[in-house]
RNA sequence: AGGGAAGUGGCGCAGUCCGGUAGCGCACCUGGUUUGGGACCAGGGGGUCGCAGGUUCGAACCCUGUCUUCCCUACCA
């Protein structure tokens, strides 16, 4: 057997690489930076976006659409959002080819000019704000709470399957309010549900914290996060939500009368996860076999083979399949059956590991005689006999049990790597010999964070809500603290 | 943008030093035997060697130019 994946411990990064491609998940496409997500990966996506798409339509949102590109005026109302996108902005100049005067193919005609350039929205809070200011004139209009699932490009340097592409999938959510606090609740809001997300149905723990200023979303005055451990000790920010004050009313000028007739601007939020998620999913739970699917988003949570003994077996052990694989459906159980001839057993088990696919059923002659099925789960690796006696109920205990243990194994995984340091010297030994997350003392200084980061490559990844407070003495400066911060090596 | 490497069937590569008309593994197609951990045998199809010039009787190989991609540094979901 020729060696199908590199081996976490050998490269993580080429690990992660085959994973997403031996995986099936994508591959590269023929424009720089972008990606073509496969079927395989797309269900996953679907999944993750359904379930998203439900908590926040069961908190009150609505979906809408708007246009992808953005105005270049637009993009100069606030300040502190240019300075954040403007370096990665991809721009429309011209509207139409023609045949090259010259021979060979297609010039951009330069009669088709432009008056005013467009943006591939990197974002969309400009634009959206600009037809908010048409939406919101009463404190009646009030609370404004609208999502959008899109796709944004941003033209990044160096790009990474799903962690960092040029074009991703998101959701992007927008909200306005008539108050500072019910601003603030919004956010921490879809904080939480982003948590919950995360860690009830990723089954990857988080961190919930708030950004400092240096980490802050362009335009924002507070940034939430939540962050996740890679299997290499490294963080992933895996989604925010920003209290965005009332930087962008300002901005696009949304004002709204309160009830004593005063003109006041909205408060916003603005909150999103991306197609980088499944990047975070993959690097979190797979192994040196391939993915590992928490069962709540596997695209198949079941996959039946049948082990055939010579022609006159495969009609005898398909009839069971066909009934097996119906009883798990009946009990909500994503099956796939694969009696494909061509292949022999012994691949598609590899197959299916390398797929991620949370429970693999063999079944043969032997077991049909013994009323069971051999079952192994891919999480553990574990091999048992199960009856087909209740099989549905069987096996949807199982799939509870692989969905929690996933989940242990990655809190525990975080906890015996993540430390608390109180001297430089050992942060930065630390830092290098075992990477992981780090609890410091921080002086609270920007120019602390920015000097840490230079000697050290780590950033603060965030500052823990309900953070315990402790006296403590700055581990770069030495000057006093009042609380620890996460700092780590990131994505 | 600065430094390093690579472009040869679908994928991964060898061949380049020393020029002689392209090969290996995987994948694919046909037939057969197989099937409880990535099967085996036999036969078969597919590449103007990134592109453009040059040297030569002759270029994947030497020379010049050019394009692209990947890796390492700064930004980011």
């Amino acid at each position: 057997m020729s060696k199908v994946l590199t081996s976490r411990s050998e490269n993580y990064s080429e690990w992660y690489n085959d994973l997403i491609l031996k995986g099936g998940l994508a591959d590269y496409s023929a424009v720089r930076g972008c990606m073509v997500i496969k079927p395989r990966g797309f269900a996953l996506w679907e999944n993750m976006r359904d379930t998203l798409d439900k908590m926040f339509k069961d908190t009150g949102h609505q979906n809408a659409y708007f246009p992808i590109f953005i105005p270049k005026s637009f993009l100069s109302k606030e300040a502190a959002h240019v300075e954040g996108f403007a370096k990665e902005c991809a721009v429309v100049t011209h509207y139409r080819l023609m045949n090259d005067p010259n021979g060979g193919g297609v010039i951009v005609d330069p009669e088709a000019k432009l008056e005013e350039e467009l943006i591939v929205r990197p974002t969309s809070e400009t634009i959206i704000w600009n037809t908010y200011k048409t939406w919101v004139q009463s404190y009646r209009d009030l609370p404004l709470l609208i999502n959008q699932w899109a796709n944004v490009v941003r033209w990044e340097m160096r790009t990474r399957l799903f962690l960092r592409t040029t074009e991703f999938l998101w959701q992007e959510g927008h909200t306005a309010h008539a108050t500072a606090d019910e601003a603030i609740f919004e956010t921490r809001q879809m904080l939480d549900i982003y948590a919950k997300f995360a860690e009830e149905w990723m089954a990857m723990p988080v961190i919930r914290g708030v950004k400092t200023a240096n980490e802050r979303f362009a335009g924002a005055v507070d940034t939430y996060t939540i962050e996740a451990m890679m299997q290499d000790g490294k963080a992933l920010q895996a989604g925010t939500s920003h209290f965005l004050g009332q930087n962008f009313a300002k901005a696009f000028d949304v004002t709204f009368s309160d009830k004593n007739n005063q003109l006041d601007f909205v408060w916003a939020t603005s909150w999103g996860v991306s197609t980088r998620l499944i990047g975070a999913l993959v690097m979190a739970h797979s192994d040196d076999k391939g993915l590992v699917m928490p069962p709540k988003l596997a695209p198949v949570q079941v996959v039946i083979v049948p082990i055939y003994k010579g022609p006159d077996s495969i009609e005898k052990i398909d009839g069971r399949i066909r009934e097996i694989a119906g009883k798990l459906r009946g009990a909500g159980i994503r099956v796939k059956v694969d009696n494909d001839d061509t292949s022999r057993p012994g691949w598609k088990f590899a197959e299916y590991e390398l797929q991620g696919v949370p429970v693999r059923m063999a079944l043969g002659l032997r077991d049909i005689d013994n009323n069971v099925a051999e079952v192994a789960r891919r999480d553990s690796g574990e091999k048992a006999s199960f009856s087909l006696e209740g099989i549905e109920n069987t096996i949807g205990d199982l799939l509870v049990d692989i969905q929690k243990s996933m989940f242990t194994k990655a809190a525990k995984f975080r906890e015996e790597n993540t430390r608390k340091i109180d001297d430089w010297e050992t942060f930065m030994t630390s830092l290098e010999a075992t990477p992981g997350f780090i609890l410091a003392h921080w002086d609270g200084t920007p120019e602390t964070e920015e000097k840490i980061k230079e000697l050290s490559k780590a950033t603060i990844r965030c500052i823990p809500l309900d953070n315990e407070q402790e006296e403590g003495k700055c581990i770069l400066t030495g000057n006093p603290s009042k609380q620890r911060v996460l700092f780590a090596r990131a994505y």
